[in-house]
DNA sequence: ATAGGGTCTCCAGTAGATGGAAGGTCAAGG
DNA sequence: CCTTGACCTTCCATCTACTGGAGACCCTAT
């Protein structure tokens, strides 16, 4: 399978599945003749793997790990649940932030009439 | 007033003042003989300003165009108001996807056992 | 033979800083 | 006067996770 075949399977650019077999997030792909890339049923599985993951907004780091524990046998759920819990901490965090950000916001957005004038709760907050 | 006394004075990182002025969103402070950086208080108000604009979220351009509106006596409310109800829609779209992203995860980690066994529906569900 | 795709490597750039090296400056204390 | 330590300078590199593009090579079809 060339590149942009595995990079369509998984769902992802031709660049980024590059991307990851430069850093190393995915072993280097056997070579054709030319010195095409080859990708197989198994290392196309693990890239849709790392989509999730990042989807989940998991870090290249935490899919590396999350990788090493889909392919361990002898994982524990205990330490996938582990960096799960942790990004869902994260998560629950930025939303809390986000909470009184868009809070705060939306009360100076209503408060400014947003006229001609040029008196403004906005900026007066701001300045 | 030098660098670090601004830096303070504004709630920013020394090297952070010396961004903003680099990229031009404040404009390069005078120099003493020595070629120090000394700020005024118009300045540092406008660091100040930069800073909760940043802390709302507004990127360095939008902390440019807000700064513009901000020295500009004949700027009307709508305009400000236009830039920050764009940053409440992504806000709140961000929002949106952190939800859905939390719900799904949060499900998921209360569904590990979280014990010494391998079987585990996060991984299930990210292969 | 040629046209069009696909692929290769390598380099640069994104946002918004931050870290660090190498060197100049300043004020206080001995 | 000299040293010490804190501050300042410039410049370059690094971070995250890619993405864009140039120039060259390869493959298939007509």
């Amino acid at each position: 399978m060339n590149i942009s075949s595995a990079a369509m399977a998984a769902g992802l650019s031709v660049k980024t599945v590059r991307y990851y077999a430069d850093i190393g997030l995915v072993k280097a792909p056997a070579r054709s003749t030319a010195g095409y890339r080859t990708y197989d049923d198994v290392t196309v599985r693990k890239l849709v793997f790392i989509r999730r993951s990042r989807a989940f907004g998991f870090t290249i780091e935490e899919c590396r790990e999350l990788l090493g524990l889909y392919q361990d046998q002898t994982r524990t759920s205990a330490e996938v649940k582990r960096i799960a819990s942790k990004r869902l901490e994260e998560i629950e965090e930025k939303q809390r932030e986000l909470q009184s950000l868009r809070d705060e916001l939306a009360h100076l957005v209503t408060s400014c009439r947003g006229d001609h004038r040029p008196d403004c709760p906005i900026i007066d907050y701001l300045g």
